[in-house]
DNA sequence: AACGATTATTTGTATGACAATTGATTTTTA
DNA sequence: TAAAAATCAATTGTCATACAAATAATCGTT
């Protein structure tokens, strides 16, 4: 066992969540996502929550204005904090996807995962290959490379990502960005879902390597074609993840 | 009186911006999004801007609180908060892409919109036809005759939202329901743009319905189609609002 | 020059008090 | 009786103050 935190894969360090504030927001968010309180539903009032977890009323205040500014909740005097409905939820936030995903089927969420990249990712392709920079498309190759040098499938989430989150920049159309958390934690989960069935992904360096080529030559529905072609492998790989002759690691006690 | 409840959409009162902290959150968040402190500087200490503001460090900390939720800044003891890059940013949160789009020129804005609009929107048709419930395609067909009953160009924005956001909704698809919010800033922001141009837009009518018709097929294919021929109206209707004959009314002093 | 201790600054947390808002209750009144 | 007005009560909103914690910057020693 090297580590007991494949949580995410890229831990920067920089997240001290021994704020009392943080961990606040962080037991909140979790609870709501997890459907603890419903939308609509009131929360423990703020002393209630200080009363709960040992803190005091300025940490607690402080939380709830972080989900605030998420969108999960509103607060009004006298009333309390609602839970707002499920289509104000900034879902694209870091914490909040997170909180979502761990709440929910790793599956279903790769599905879904699956189906927003299937919608979009071809037509970004297309707009990257036809109005990126220089700049951007040496981030496009730099990611390629950082792939094939990728020692072990672990190595090699972290280009990947980077590579579609250079396609992604390679638009030059800020409302496409948010968008970019959604491959992160797909790719994440495909790879904790994945890796144990899956040991050694060589097929889909050449198949990025198609999207980069295209990209490279300004070829937009050779792009898209190339992304298309991309995305129906990974909905192979989980697939493959999900029925792989024998139902993974279900197997318990034989009666 | 019966209570006029209006469902949900008109209710802009619901926002009392007369409190501290959300008078700073949005100042500040304003500052941020119009460039006046860029992406990885500082900002003034919680006690200046009580000073600025007049308002105590408590309401400047929550209000920082907030705009930490949205991914604007991060905190650190002893440095300050600092702006985080642009693509940490949730640009698809309400506030934020409010501050976004009101600090931009809106004509650019519109056109990023259209072009994230065309990549999804077709997309969204198909699975919608696909995948809908019964009670989607009546808010679907409810919000087309709310566009047929309107009188003015303005009372047609919000069933036209009202429209796509049902759309949205029958994809089934939680991870699509952020991008509504573009939809609705793009159609309130053409609104703005073209009103005056545009007396009456009727010609858009049959257009919906043929999106509407498809879906309730469940032909995908025919509805994804129907969108795409929207969508190019709409671009027909920016196109038209850019170039009126003459030049809109940018005429200035002539040397 | 390198390294360690000290200092200073800024955010983080706690506490207590009071203001403001508003749902619920009670009282008044037509 | 019923409607309207006044009152009450619960909860968030704001303020002031004090101290804790973290850490960039400085200073001092070696």
């Amino acid at each position: 066992m090297p580590s007991r935190k494949p949580a995410s894969f890229t831990k920067p360090k920089k997240l001290p969540s021994h704020k009392v504030h943080t961990r606040l927001a962080q037991a909140i968010g979790e609870r709501i996502l997890s459907g603890v309180y419903l939308p609509g539903s009131l929360l423990p009032n703020e002393a209630e929550w200080g009363a709960m977890f040992g803190a005091s009323r300025t940490a607690v205040r402080e939380a709830i204005k972080t989900l605030n500014g998420k969108g999960l909740l509103v607060s009004r005097t006298k009333v309390g904090s609602r839970v707002e409905p499920r289509d104000r939820w900034n879902l694209l936030d870091r914490d909040v996807l997170a909180w979502h995903c761990a709440a929910m089927d790793r599956r279903a969420f790769l599905q879904s995962a699956q189906e927003v990249r299937k919608l979009l990712e071809p037509g970004i392709a297309e707009l990257a290959a036809t109005k990126h920079s220089p700049g951007q498309l040496a981030r496009l190759t730099a990611a390629l490379e950082g792939m094939r040098q990728a020692k072990t499938a672990g190595e090699m989430v972290e280009p990947d990502v980077q590579f579609h989150l250079a396609l992604l920049a390679a638009t030059n159309n800020e409302l496409l960005a948010p968008f970019g958390i959604i491959i992160e934690q797909a790719l994440a989960n495909l790879f904790d879902y994945t890796s144990r069935h899956n040991p050694k992904p060589l097929s889909v360096i050449p198949l990025h390597a198609n999207v980069a080529a295209a990209v490279a030559a300004s070829d937009g529905a050779k792009a898209r074609h190339a992304v298309m072609i991309l995305l129906e492998d990974t909905d192979a790989i989980i697939a493959a993840g999900q029925q792989p002759g024998r139902p993974a690691k279900m197997a318990l006690k034989p009666a």
